[in-house]
DNA sequence: ACCTGAACACCGTTCAAGT
DNA sequence: ACCTGAACACCGTTCAAGT
């Protein structure tokens, strides 16, 4: 895994770089083949190098699951419970909304066990899981819905962004978030 | 279209069936080859019959459509307001949730002129937006949100119901119902 | 170790040829 | 009028053969 030849590094990030513009383009069901074309690569070096469609997607967007549990920790030590659970909610959508078919990916993945995909999206369902919590105890957020709820909603919810734009999804999600809210 | 050859009838009957529950199985993006397959049909017969993906599936759920549009007018007379407003909202989303990709091809279809499905909905759009009228006048829906949004939030959390189940998505819907609600 | 294209079994869609 | 299969240009996935 570490330990890779020239030639097969160079070919790895060809692939990455090209496959993260065409998912970003048309969605995570892209064409396999166009992808190691646009790369000059042979199809089965794509094969190679991604067993499978997940471990492809799950490359791509490993850094931007990072960044969204780092954004988690930074939001519960700066805003209260609840503003930092609705803020996380919303980064989370807007990063995941705009890859078309992404939202439903990951729903699927973290029900499949051994998905690369699944693995990576484990720590920000826990993370998510904490933030909820957190809120929930502050009394702010109704104390009857659970996180995979609220994380499929969410999911759903961002998945509009592709369809009908992110001002759409924005404000569907305000108002799923209103009703998330325990009323005073 | 009214007069139909006995044999093109028969093919065209057998086509709808076997493409009924296909799609129920397997959703709006089945393979329209295996429908032909099963219907005992060549593939150009079916193209015949229906030119376009869109025509076989409104063909298929114009009945349910009628259906949904007819129980708008019986809840707006034995209803008040709000409730015949939500009560339709969720029967709409069991009607359309269980066909996977359905929610998604209506969205498209809606925006795409000429589409026969798009035709076949847009007078269920009417009707939505009728009763959301009536129940924001009577003050029970806040006034800020648009039906064209309602419904995309709808068609998206119906969607859930073919990949987490009805229940999830029943609950997902409630809460976002619950943000629909003016503060008393 | 790694790369490659051919091979296989599928699609959606169209069109010339049949009755 | 209507039906049909072949044809074309695509897929995803695997595998024997190359360096």
């Amino acid at each position: 895994m570490t330990e890779l030849r020239a030639d097969a590094r160079r070919n790895r990030e060809e692939l990455l770089d090209v496959a993260r513009q065409v998912i970003r383009e048309q969605g995570v069901d892209a064409s396999l083949r166009d992808i190691a074309r646009r790369a000059g690569v042979g199809i089965a070096t794509l094969y190679r190098h991604f067993p499978t469609r997940d471990d492809l997607i799950a490359a791509i967007i490993g850094e931007g699951i990072q960044r969204l549990n780092a954004r988690a920790a930074e939001l519960a030590e700066t805003k209260p419970p609840g503003e930092a659970f609705e803020e996380w909610l919303s980064y989370m959508a807007s990063r995941i909304g705009p890859y078309h078919g992404l939202p439903g990916a990951i729903h699927d993945a973290l029900t499949t066990d051994g998905s690369p995909l699944g693995i990576l999206c484990a720590d920000m369902m826990d993370v998510g899981d904490r933030l909820l919590t957190r809120a929930q105890t502050d009394g702010v957020i109704r104390p009857d819905v659970t996180w995979p709820d609220i994380f499929t909603a969410v999911a759903a919810i961002s998945a509009i962004a592709t369809q009908s734009g992110p001002d759409t999804s924005t404000r569907i999600l305000d108002v799923y978030l209103d009703g998330l809210r325990t009323n005073p």
